[in-house]
DNA sequence: CGAGTGAGTTCTGAAACAGAACCCAGAGTT
DNA sequence: AACTCTGGGTTCTGTTTCAGAACTCACTCG
């Protein structure tokens, strides 16, 4: 109550992919798989978590089961919309991997599609027509009275 | 095996932050909270894990633990850069939240300081010199002679 | 001396995770 | 018809992890 901020809608979506399953089964996703059996080996997921997952994703939206045959009825999984719209969060969880989890650099790279070229992620101001980093963001109160009461994000020098 | 990806990777960084609270408190902390007690007013979390959870993120480089005084020996929890850079995922996951786990918006908005423009976040391609969306994103191996193998992310139309 | 504060720890019960093994419908094989 | 395979699960049974109340402890302040 007191805190005038959101753990609340982003604590929805953390119930939603805050698991260690959901992200890597999204991920998974993007990369083209689609099948029950598929993302058990890709993964090496216990198959009741992987059912549970599957049907969590499923009710919030994530992902739908779609029949791909008829007889042996056999249903694959795919990303909606808002599943591909994790993608950011997947990235730049891979990226953080990389620079600072774990030097080793993961076999996937992703590339700008048109043009092969390794992709960044940035923030970016519409504005001033500029990319830039973590150091440049600050937080501002939205209620509309308050436009001025802009709390710095963490001060200067970070650390040591 | 098969798999020549990497949940490996992502898996240890999952396993840092990849429960509901430590992103929670990572956010907090780009706030500007670091004392204890603040931490556990701010996000309603129970004291003994929050004590846990920053073990884990100060053992892990996240954050640091220093003191701020001497005498009644007090000490405060601060990102370090490695959880400074935490903050695209922070702000992804804010982001999807606001888009599609649930249309409130944050009362907290993200600015680019210098103007104080609200922030977006894109995928950048320093080649093309331009910002794109996860549509244009695709996956290529990185095994140096394998580069022509590369598999789309989803394809064209995602679902229905 | 008693109250207060910051930063935890202990104890206890509820929930989530994880794996092995089992099930079942339909198809293909013999 | 019997037999086995495959996809997509479910059951059962432990092990972690989560979570909250309540307690501790060192120190300071009035």
């Amino acid at each position: 109550m007191t805190a005038g901020d959101t753990p609340e809608a982003i604590d929805r979506t953390l119930r939603v992919i805050g698991d260690r399953w959901s992200i890597l089964i999204v991920r998974a996703a993007l990369r083209g798989i689609r099948r029950f059996d598929d993302f058990c080996d890709d993964l090496g997921i216990a198959r009741p978590i992987l059912t549970q997952r599957l049907r969590r994703l499923v009710s919030n939206g994530v992902m739908i089961k779609v029949p791909y045959q008829e007889h042996p009825l056999r249903h694959e999984y795919r990303l909606t919309d808002a599943g591909i719209a994790l993608s950011p969060v997947l990235v730049a969880l891979v990226r953080w991997s990389e620079e600072h989890a774990d030097g080793t650099p993961s076999p996937t790279a992703l590339v700008h599609a048109p043009c092969g070229t390794e992709l960044e992620q940035a923030f970016w101001c519409r504005r001033c027509q500029t990319t830039f980093g973590p150091a440049a963001i600050r937080g501002v109160e939205r209620a509309a009275g308050d436009v001025g009461s802009s709390k710095d994000v963490p001060d200067g020098s970070p650390a040591h």
